[in-house]
DNA sequence: TCTGGGGTCCTAGGACCC
DNA sequence: TCTGGGGTCCTAGGACCC
């Protein structure tokens, strides 16, 4: 905890469903649900509009289609609008000082005291906040966020979802206790239902209720490290530092099946195609793992990992997706799978040639002397996996992607079916558009790039 | 129409080494 | 012959966050 109110959280306010919102004209004012749309998906973020019908971020997409009225907008995700996006305002937020610590894409914390910012009293802060809204407002198109400013992490989070959305709230230093005391445990980072059922067995219902408990009590009741941390937090006691560029620990893909699957050579293929996404993705930020994960939800929901480390840090796909392979049949598919996950860890930036490879894949176990010599041991050719099938002929479309028409322009697809596609041809900087029903193999109907919001000048 | 996808951190037991 | 403690690595699972 410092003396002066200088670490600064953001928070988007309901972000996805914002950016939508903003490109799509004709969903302005109403419910928006982004998340997964298919029939085991769920609620990404909910738009204030749908919160008032019940709507809420992690409810199944089919409890939000039950509570929503006729007319909702139910849309995937479009992530390169929302980088994009969160971009401009991360850029905004390093103009305030060079310490910026992104949550996710619509979160950061950032370090006032690591800036040239001389003045750090209340006033300076308010007023340095309230200019933040505006200027946030302004750059996104009309995403709003809501700002907490005080002395720690945890106030700053505690005072950005004090006043939502397009909030401020400065919390002066010396009144922690009274702002953070009255309020209810799980609005603590780190309680989550298990922690606050259990608390709630001992009575603990606000954090002023967990302040009067011991330390020893805490710990018996979550840990040696995480009750210590809810006896600190408790307090107000937080020193932790706002880190600029946190190195990944790990990088992973996972796909939840419509149907479950059993059938080893389908998942299989699936096991390549996320091997071959997690490898790519290693490559693009030049990093090698040791530990490949399995992760699989059986189709009872519970969920196993299995995981192998090897004796060399890699990227290839191949091995990836050869030792996910080789853990999925020990594992065993039987009643049907309804997820698999692959994932590497054990990240370090040497990034290995494909030396070993080829010996890997076939020799196992593996054993010290598996090294090849020194001199040029070819890499064996295994049978690689095939290159992911991309879904081809029929052309996919799905609620909320963008597409543009060669005689009608750019929009978004509403909805799909029957061998038809519902359009609406609208953008950020037109108002609400046509609706026009295509047929889905229109050979004039193309995916697009996400729409410019800015303002040409 | 029950329960996503990408992560982080912690705990605990066993193997192994000194 | 019996008894030891500490440290690191690996694996598995759980809680939590956005």
């Amino acid at each position: 905890m410092r003396r002066e109110a200088s670490v600064l959280h953001l928070d988007l306010d309901a972000f996805f469903a914002a950016v939508e919102q903003r490109d799509k004209p004709s969903l302005r004012g109403r419910p928006v649900i982004v998340g997964g749309v298919g029939g085991r998906g769920v609620v990404a973020t909910a738009s204030y509009e749908a919160r008032a019908f019940g709507a809420h971020s992690a409810m199944p997409t089919g409890e939000a289609r039950r509570r929503c009225p006729p007319g909702t907008a139910f849309l995937g995700g479009r992530f390169a609008a929302y980088r994009a996006t969160s971009d401009v305002v991360m850029a905004l937020l390093r103009e305030l000082s060079p310490l910026v610590e992104p949550a996710s894409l619509d979160e950061a914390y950032v370090d006032l005291a690591a800036g040239e910012h001389r003045d750090l009293s209340v006033e300076a802060v308010t007023a340095l906040g309230r200019a933040l809204n505006d200027r946030i407002a302004a750059a996104t198109g009309g995403v709003t966020g809501s700002v907490g400013i005080g002395s720690s992490k945890l106030m700053a989070k505690i005072a950005s979802d004090l006043d939502k959305p397009d909030g401020l709230v400065v919390v002066p230093p010396g009144t922690e206790l009274d702002v953070l005391h009255p309020l209810p445990v799980t609005r603590l980072g780190g309680v989550g239902p298990a922690t606050a059922e259990r608390l709630h067995q001992i009575g603990v219902k606000t954090v002023g209720d967990l302040a009067a408990r011991s330390l020893t009590d805490l710990v018996a009741l979550a840990g040696r490290a995480h009750g210590a941390g809810l006896y600190a937090l408790a307090r107000a006691e937080d020193d932790r530092p706002v880190v600029a560029d946190r190195e990944a620990k790990s990088v992973s893909a996972e796909e939840t099946f419509e149907r479950d699957l059993t059938d080893v050579d389908v998942l299989g293929r699936e096991i390549d195609a996320m091997a071959g996404r997690v490898g790519g993705r290693l490559r693009a930020s030049a990093v090698s793992g040791r530990t490949v994960t399995l992760k699989l939800r059986r189709y009872d929901f519970t969920t196993i990992t299995r995981s192998q480390t090897l004796p060399q840090p890699t990227d290839d796909p191949r091995l990836i997706a050869a030792t996910a392979r080789r853990l999925l049949t020990e594992a065993g598919t039987s009643g049907g799978l309804r997820l698999l996950g692959v994932g590497v860890s054990g990240l370090s930036v040497y990034a290995q040639g494909d030396l070993f490879a080829g010996a890997l894949l076939e020799g196992e176990p593996f054993a010290e002397d598996d090294e090849p010599e020194d001199d040029a041991t070819p890499v064996r050719e295994v049978r690689p996996p095939e290159p992911e099938i991309p879904l081809a002929v029929e052309k996919r479309w799905w609620p909320g992607q963008d597409v543009r028409h060669d005689e009608l322009g750019p929009g978004w697809v509403w909805g799909r079916g029957l061998g038809r596609v519902t359009v609406r041809f609208e953008g950020p900087r037109t108002g609400p558009g046509p609706v026009r029903t295509l047929a889905a193999d229109d050979p004039a109907l193309h995916p697009a790039d996400p729409p410019d919001w800015r303002t040409p000048r």
